[in-house]
DNA sequence: ATCCTCTACCAGCAAAATGCGCATGAGAAA
DNA sequence: TTTCTCATGCGCATTTTGCTGGTAGAGGAT
């Protein structure tokens, strides 16, 4: 069971973080609000344990954004305030339970039992769109104006990380790593390879969006 | 939304559900734990209040003997005991949350909304449905257009899990989880051989679902 | 400007790897 | 026994990959 867990206070994240780790859970761990969703954004979590007093973006905000955004993963927010207003904002704010500072350590983890025992609920997947394109990763389908296509696993990972950041070069470096991960070691052509297939793809749709290269940079998806 | 209040204090019996009823909650009340099982087995409740102290019956034994017969309303215990140790118990024999009186009213009201929000677990006792498949998880009954035939345990769970999800696609993994359980370190191969049995099945019955499969990533049931 | 060269990139092929369907048989449970 | 569950294995189709020959564009030399 992987946990994010959100705690700006370095002492309470590692403390925090190593009795989580001794309960068998799979903890990763971060210290400020953006790098929270950041985190989220990257790994699909089964548990946010989440401050609520943070830097750069404090916790009820990083909530209402994930739940803005659908992600309906479970959050625990930790917090020192006790005020009776405080939790019920932060429940009605979309938290799945509210847990006051300083609380037991086994009654934390009796909580997040509690609350991993009940069925995951899968996010509802979530589409990415671009111009006339949308994209779902978890199906891998592609549609388009004229029609829709299932891509391979491949395909599907980098044309969403273009999705995920339109009309921005993304370097050949960072596909690469984005695509095949950090320690794979395939050839370059690899990429121009995948490059011609998802341009075939994005014909097939009938989209008028272009995968154009940056020369000697990488390339850039626009419409 | 219909919840049950099991409360042996009249006075705050009475007053929380006038409370709640004022919040438009649909609320009954007993009081005491035989009670409740009696009204539970008649009522298909969405929540349960459930006081941990109660007369002829205390409520961690009602709440034991609700999830042995497989009830998985959601449960907010009551308590006037604040030890740790009893909100770990109470929590790890399937309470949702646990409050310690006296609590605040808006706080419960708060936790109440938080428990609603999520998805109602369907009662297993239901027949699932979709397109022209209909399926009763307790009989294990599978019925199509042109006749209706006997699942066997691991087909039925592998059938649900698609039918509550439905269009949907559903990676292995999940499906592992969710048919054979957590801990369990089936080959994945045999998930295969299930869903190649319940393509069987689906034609024998006559019916024009199919399970798609997703490559890479899973599997889909559509019509 | 024209030509040349060099590099980065494109297109396609064919071999290798992988994922999946299906069959069979052994063991466990009913 | 019969039924259910599970592991294993083969074969097919798709995906992934490395490789090769070819093209386009940048920049320098003439």
């Amino acid at each position: 069971m992987r946990i994010l867990l959100v705690e700006d206070d370095k002492n309470l994240n590692f403390s925090l973080k190593y009795s989580l780790e001794q309960e068998k859970f799979d903890v990763d761990s971060c210290f400020d609000g953006e790098e929270a969703l950041y985190y989220i954004e990257e790994t699909p979590y089964d548990l946010i344990l989440l401050d609520r007093m943070l830097p750069v973006r404090d916790g009820i905000s990083v909530l209402k954004q994930l739940r803005k955004d659908g992600v309906n993963t479970p959050v625990i927010l930790l917090t020192a305030l006790g005020e009776v207003n405080d939790k019920i904002t932060g429940l009605d704010c979309g938290a799945d339970d509210y847990l006051v500072k300083p609380f037991d350590l086994q009654e934390l983890c009796a909580r997040i039992r509690t609350i991993l025992r009940r069925p995951a609920q899968l996010s509802p997947l979530k589409a990415l769109t671009f111009a006339d394109l949308s994209f779902t990763s978890e199906s891998l389908t592609l549609t388009g104006p004229t029609g829709a296509c299932t891509l391979s696993r491949r395909e599907g990972a980098l044309l969403e990380s273009f999705l995920r950041r339109p009309n921005q070069p993304l370097s050949r470096q960072q596909l690469l790593l984005k695509v095949w991960g950090p320690d794979s070691d395939v050839e370059e052509g690899n990429l121009d390879n995948y490059m011609y297939f998802l341009r075939r793809r994005l014909r097939s749709v009938g989209s008028r969006a272009r995968l154009v290269t940056v020369r000697s940079v990488g390339y850039r998806l626009e419409e």
